[in-house]
DNA sequence: AATGAATGAGGTTTCATTCAT
DNA sequence: AATGAATGAAACCTCATTCAT
């Protein structure tokens, strides 16, 4: 109850400094992003974000994780505890959507410094060994079900299916005008589907 | 010829540079690779550097003007003139391979700065679309032989297709047992061909 | 009487900010030593300190005059109101003891921060003249009853006693395995008495 | 030869930042004395001295090991070989010297470097152990001689030496009025020259 | 009396770049 | 073509001190 108030009323100083630091991180990258950039972003003097965090790297611990948090994958999965297999499709499409931009560069940053910054790596890893066995035992489910092709690999595919999501996450570099395209992403939540092997594409 | 030649015998101040830049780059980052690490790296002194380039992002320019050069699609289509289409979903696959690691993170890498530096964006926005086109067309050819499903815009698929690519890059990070692995690799061609819509997946 | 009380009983905030700073000084020096360490050491916050002391320089003023209040040789005058020639060659021994690295190190620490901050100066200077001028007297008192060698002049002689003992000062560092050896203080009392002019070394 | 050359021609960079910090060290001790602070009195920039030294730490070593090289009682040493006890009396008294101060203060400022840094601890007990002992045999060999009170243990004679001419070192701090006092120096002579037994004070 | 957030100055160090040699 | 010294800016971080609570 508390933390919702929290949440709307305005932001504590801390949640300034990750927010900030989130933003700054997603735009300019971590090394290229300075305290005192970040600092002047927040409101406050560099020396002050070392009362709320010991280091920046520690700080990129902070947003990484709120980061994972908040990902769309995890935030539906939340709520639902279940994966649901035939929203995975739409879920991936949904990164296409022209307000995630920072979302998605933000993901790329994170994954950037995984593989620069151990304690990054140890939190991404967690966090992605957990969603792709919750995608894997979704898949499995529906080909349990009869709702999937169960010729196809349930591991290896929802890896293929996290492996496109971040490629998704290229979009803005790969291909801005597809953001926000709506046929663009109707068609990517199609071919996941049937790459997936969701799809009924075999009936005659 | 010559260059043939030169690419046999002892490197070049210039190419030893580039080679050094590359590797630290795909490592460290661009912003986190210094000048006298390059310097190193080549065997010379920083100021050296400043003989051969007129500054890092220049160095970065070269760099990513090479990576874009021997990337393994575009290697191939270099050699063929056109695209073969049922050559792609193994060019896919082929990116997990263990050897290609820096490959990986040097694309990334080139993706990152392409975002913060627009002489990079602006090349690698001529490589993608150009790219992107002769795929397109390679599809839409396959169609038209009756090779690929026809009910697929190709523009879209060709776009889906390079995105697969960049999420292949991640492998390192995002699940690094699956590197080399010859199922997955097997399963990335297959599943990418009935993405593409190449695979007579439909039951007889 | 409430001070001897109080010494026994759970120290007050000021005197565990005192002790603390002492240690630290003694260890780290000065300059090395920071006011959230300090405060850190004493159980509150750094702001908390500022109740008690106006600043870090003032904190090292009360340290310092703890500090004299407590050395060895103004603790035994103090006493006795008078400095028993006699037992001068024993006070200096003693200052070879194990237990008292910590007040070595803080000697030599406010004999350094002296030479920076003329507040130090001053009450060493204080200090140091009045003990020098006691020990004189005492010396020359000896001599006129006929228990030293009344050649030597009191007052340099007293000088030498002083420097002996800032020489004392420095054991841990000059050579560790002394400090604490029994024949090593029996030594040094010895030759303190000859330097002195106490002992009768001339055969009869 | 070129040595001999070097050190009266005008002095490198290195050495005038060696001379620098000496002097800044000695009078505002390491901690205070900032690397900008040693850059301009050296006439560069801070950042040039990491040219020359890897780390302020680095730079104070260096310090050390001069200042350990030009002590007046190595010196002497290195130029005779053997020490000659006669002249240790006169060594010590030479401590006192109004042109020494600087010496003085540096020698205090390294031993309190030493029980902060194990670099410069070592390198001290290196110096202080070769020197004490060359002492001692002095001494033992002019026992054999006659010339000295075989009563006395050679090693702590030694030692308390040593432990002297620490002290001498805070002449400074403990009586500036001392410093060049020509009767303080003849004073001091004279009773290092009992204190170590050299004397023939006992004739009667 | 004490906390904890904040400031502003300053600390050590790194770096891209220049230039005399 | 290359070195090595140097600069000036900027990096991360610490600290003495202040102040609202």
């Amino acid at each position: 109850m508390t933390k919702a108030i929290q949440s709307t009323s305005a932001p504590s100083t801390r949640e300034r400094i990750v927010a900030a630091a989130a933003r700054l991180f997603a735009e300019f990258g971590f090394a290229s992003s300075s305290m005192p950039a970040i600092a002047e972003q927040s409101g406050i003097t560099a020396g002050a974000i070392y009362r709320h965090f010991e280091s920046k790297a520690e700080l990129l611990l902070e947003v990484v994780r709120q980061a994972l948090r908040s990902a769309p994958v995890s935030a539906r999965a939340r709520e639902h505890g279940k994966i649901d297999v035939t929203a995975l499709p739409e879920a991936a499409a949904s990164y296409v959507a022209k307000d995630l931009k920072m979302m998605r560069q933000l993901s790329l940053e994170v994954h950037a410094a995984a593989s620069r910054d151990s304690g990054v790596a140890l939190l991404l890893s967690e966090y992605t060994v957990d969603l792709r066995r919750r995608i894997s035992e979704a898949i499995a489910s529906a080909q349990r079900d009869g709702l999937a092709d169960s010729q196809i690999d349930p591991d290896l595919s929802a890896q293929l299916y996290a492996t496109m999501i971040m490629g998704l996450n290229h979009l803005d570099t790969v291909n801005p005008s597809l953001v926000g395209n709506p046929v663009w992403r109707a068609f990517v939540a199609e071919r996941v589907s049937v790459m997936l092997g969701l799809s009924s594409s075999r009936v005659p």
